[in-house]
DNA sequence: TTGTAAGCGTTATCAA
DNA sequence: TTGATAACGCTTACAA
């Protein structure tokens, strides 16, 4: 490998020498500085990134933590992490699996942003106390060097129910997500909420994992119980297409015996037929803002917690309830 | 920080001693050995990885470059490369972006896979002559250091014609990729040379872009020269999405005016209305293939170049040619 | 303007 | 079994 001490030998100049040209110093002439460039780029001269963390303590890379890289939210959260990331210099790399949260500590990033539930707080927290930075997406966590961009999960949810109830729905199944995800827990508190606040309206929770497949089972449950149109939120759409794929296999029909709205409005939600109503929100700029607070965060800037707004996405899969002397 | 020199002072041994100790070596006693590992936990001490990198050239990380983090086909793609890279004692991490190439070069990174037209072949023949390994998952290039594992393009383009064919239909409009895609130049290859051994079929090329955008501008065009049913064959499945979407504007029929195939059999294939009859691949063992690929190239083993090979996935969006008389 | 040298945190060689 | 020390490639304070 071609270090600055070669170029230093080859240009008869000493290291430092090299090092400020490199660098683009002014401590030295434009002369000296032009054959030192001449002969980097001669060289193929490329710098040692190990060797310049290690001086200089910092890497200019933010990592983001993801449970795992198939799932349809991540694509835009990525993108717009990437965008602010690179435009305040900074690179981006997505890790995810336990095995990479070494990076963190092991300091070969700058700081993380975790959207991964499987990431114990516990060892966020740690981190924290050892100093390194840390945005999370999906929980909330008191401490200097951990900051938030959360969704707003209850106006989400509230949204949510309040379409179904506007429709003139009365019974709601509740899909859930897995147990320890905060994300759920929030919703699930709107939900309850809403129900409270609300006359005549009944809604049962179903235990979900945010999975297709706990959609799936869902859908056999209901199936099962099924007397009259009911309605159903799913926390997430990941299940609510699960739910979908099965029900597609019964003579029941969403949007008529079975009105669905799920959480995310994810790509393949206006595939659906009909249309699965969501809950969405910008990944983009939730991305973003992520990276923005982190590099905040990294330089020791003051930094607010922030939100990303939700609004409702229609579809045709929340129909009118029919008064019930129509009901079948 | 705390170093190997806060626990060497701490322990009243030397800093050799400790990284023997640290790294299991067994030229140290039981003793002295669990004495500094309890001492490095009590002070939270974990490795520089900067230092160690620099010293032993090399990172146990592998990089994988995409062009952009939005697109259907990378989840099981990169889960095949973790689960792969993992198993191997290897860290893996996702960069896209020109600014993230370096990641290669300053070695940050033991080698590199490659899925990113953006990602020029001069550039990447560049660093393999600089020893770096790599391999492409979209090009050919003749180098020692650079290995390739692609996709069956010509096998896939060959059965997705043949299907249009054997159907009946004997005009047939192919939407490329953009200029420049070693994928879409094979798969061009294969459309050429069935036209040419088959009688009576007409081949339209429509130049794309591998994007939605590309789907539905074809779109328009094909909905212009509409006088009789026709076949398409989208050399990506996201251009036969946006050519859906834009079909579904108007009267025409997917699978009754317009038959359409397109190409990865992506997870949208499958909620199409008809479903989307395409060319279907194993997306994770390509990725495993390529770690696997990476690791040995890395390792100085010899590896031969791999293939992944396809078949057809059927679909409604593909109905049979009506014949001349009964046409509209 | 350029050179000398210390130091970043490890690993690994050689002596003790 | 342990310790002293050089080395990895770079940045930077200080000296010349």
């Amino acid at each position: 490998m071609v270090s600055i001490k070669d170029i230093a030998k080859k240009a008869g100049v000493s290291i430092s020498t090299v090092s400020y040209a490199l660098n683009g110093s002014n401590k030295v002439t434009d002369e000296t500085s032009s054959k030192i460039l001449a002969i980097a780029k001669e060289l193929n001269y490329v710098p040692n990134a190990a060797a310049r963390t290690l001086k200089k303590q910092k890497t200019k890379i933010l990592g983001v933590f993801l449970t795992d890289f198939r799932g349809d939210v991540y694509g835009d959260l990525l993108h717009g992490m990437k965008e602010v990331s690179n435009a305040q210099g900074y690179d981006l790399i997505v890790c995810s699996g336990k095995q990479s949260h070494r990076m963190l500590p092991e300091r070969m990033i700058d700081g993380a942003v975790i959207l991964d539930q499987m990431f114990e707080s516990e060892e966020l927290l740690k981190y924290a106390d050892l100093g390194h930075k840390i945005v999370v997406l999906d929980r909330e966590l008191s401490h200097p060097n951990i900051n938030h961009v959360l969704l707003d999960n209850k106006a989400g949810a509230t949204l949510a129910m309040e379409h179904l109830i506007e429709k003139g729905h009365k019974k709601i199944y509740v899909l859930t997500g897995p147990e320890g995800s905060y994300d759920s827990a929030q919703r699930m508190k709107a939900v309850r909420l809403v129900a409270e606040r609300t006359q005549d309206v009944e809604w049962i929770a179903i235990p979900g994992n945010f999975e297709k497949s706990g959609g799936e089972k869902a859908a056999e449950q209901i199936m099962q119980e099924y007397k009259e149109p009911v309605a159903v939120f799913s926390l997430n759409d990941e299940m609510a297409i699960g739910f979908i794929n099965r029900i597609a296999e019964t003579e029941l029909r969403i949007g008529e015996h079975i009105h669905l709205i799920g959480f995310d409005n994810i790509e393949l939600a206006r595939y659906m037929q009909p249309r699965l109503a969501s809950i969405d929100y910008s990944k983009q700029k939730w991305g973003a803002l992520a990276s923005e607070q982190l590099i905040k965060l990294i330089a020791g800037e003051s930094v607010e917690d922030e939100q990303i707004y939700v609004t409702l996405a229609d579809g045709g899969s929340v129909g009118p309830a029919i008064k019930k002397a129509e009901s079948v």
